[in-house]
DNA sequence: ACTTTTATACACCAAATGGTGTACATGATA
DNA sequence: TATCATGTACACCATTTGGTGTATAAAAGT
């Protein structure tokens, strides 16, 4: 198998040079160019230039690597994009994966483990600690707030409501029972209510009201 | 310290006594108790009982493991919560995320790396393949551009495009036949194979992806 | 020429849904 | 007090949906 072209863009001197020696030391990556500003980068990338993988720095002079990572992943696209970090922020970390990169990891990390993660990639896997995941699952709950239901209009029961949402989470009768600890044949009384409210007989007519009225 | 203290959920009893045995071999954990079920399970908690870390399928039947995750996080709020599975469905571990579970590991993981992994809990850390991590990310990717999907990502053909849109309109099989002068059993072939196309399986399902991806 | 895709259509079956009853307990309200 | 709204639950029924087959034929790609 053809070795990983590799791009590094990195600021300080000594990492990026660091980084580049110790990843060539393996057969199966080779640093091809080195970057110290996301410029640099896209100048290169623009002008033809290509890699399989970017290892980017967040902490970047002029352009921040997250912004770079959007424009790469606009020129680009097939690049993948890791970041590369000495602190994990929460915030950063989910921001970075909007921006579209496909991994998270620390600069500490051991070179022979750096290398198998980014054997990964060709797998779809995406390297990440289990640290940085952690603080990733934590702001995706943070950004699951449940809206709740704009009741002016229809007047439905609390109870109604709830068995509103988990229909239209698509959970069935019966799901929607269990989660609710009632049978499965009240969840169905309710349903009928709420279609009376609603003015609605099917599911989609039901579907199509709640959506578009923003009733979840 | 303390070896933690494990429950499992799952149902097939060959890989809930195979996993409790295998795990049992390590000091730093001990399998408290094992669920066939999450109605079980949750019956133990509110009964006072406590675990550090909850193993659950996610295929479980009667409550399944994403709503059970739900439901631990509100009694129980302090409880790790990690799903197991066979398939890494993208879908999945992004609802089992925002439901709460704080990580995703596959069953066939080996036992010693599960411990390492269960053992990372306490700094934060969150128990993630790197291919369960490329998914997720990709599921992240997917909800902050979604407004650019068009039906062209899908592969539907134009005949199925005008099927997605009567059903979407309201009209059923039959009304929807009637409207293209074909039988509804070939209208009803059609959604399937739209079904398959957009990865979903039912009307619910097909009405949020339709209405929130702008498929019409 | 061969395979795949598309569109058509039927049969069969299990499950879910839509709709109608009735019934009972609670708590609020007229 | 009596009525109403709410939440619960069951029975019954027809229709619809979800999923699996098989089959034919034209069109498109290989």
């Amino acid at each position: 198998m053809d070795s990983l072209r590799v791009f590094i863009v990195e600021d300080e001197k000594e990492v990026r040079e660091g980084l580049k020696y110790l990843l060539n030391l393996y057969s199966e990556i080779k640093v091809a160019r080195t970057f110290s500003c996301a410029e640099d980068l896209i100048a290169d990338l623009e002008s033809g230039r290509d890699a399989d993988i970017i290892l980017m720095d967040i902490g970047l002079p002029g352009i921040d690597g997250i912004s770079a990572t959007e424009k790469i992943r606009k020129i680009k696209p097939e690049i993948k994009v890791i970041m590369l970090t000495v602190f994990e922020e929460p915030e950063k970390i989910f921001k970075a994966i909007k921006a579209g990169a496909s991994g998270y990891v620390l600069k500490n990390t051991k070179p022979a483990q750096l290398v198998e993660q980014l054997k990964t990639l060709n797998r779809g896997g995406a390297p990440i600690s289990p640290e940085a995941a952690g603080k990733l699952f934590s702001e995706i709950q943070k950004e699951t707030t449940h809206a709740y239901t704009d009741n002016s209009s229809y007047n439905l029961t609390e109870r109604e409501i709830e068995v509103l949402k988990d229909i239209a989470e698509g959970y069935n009768y019966r799901e929607t029972a269990e989660r609710m600890n009632i049978s499965s044949a009240t969840v169905k009384k309710h349903i009928l209510h709420i279609y009376r409210k609603l003015n609605v007989s099917s599911r989609v007519e039901f579907m199509k009201k709640v959506i578009n009225e923003n009733l979840i």
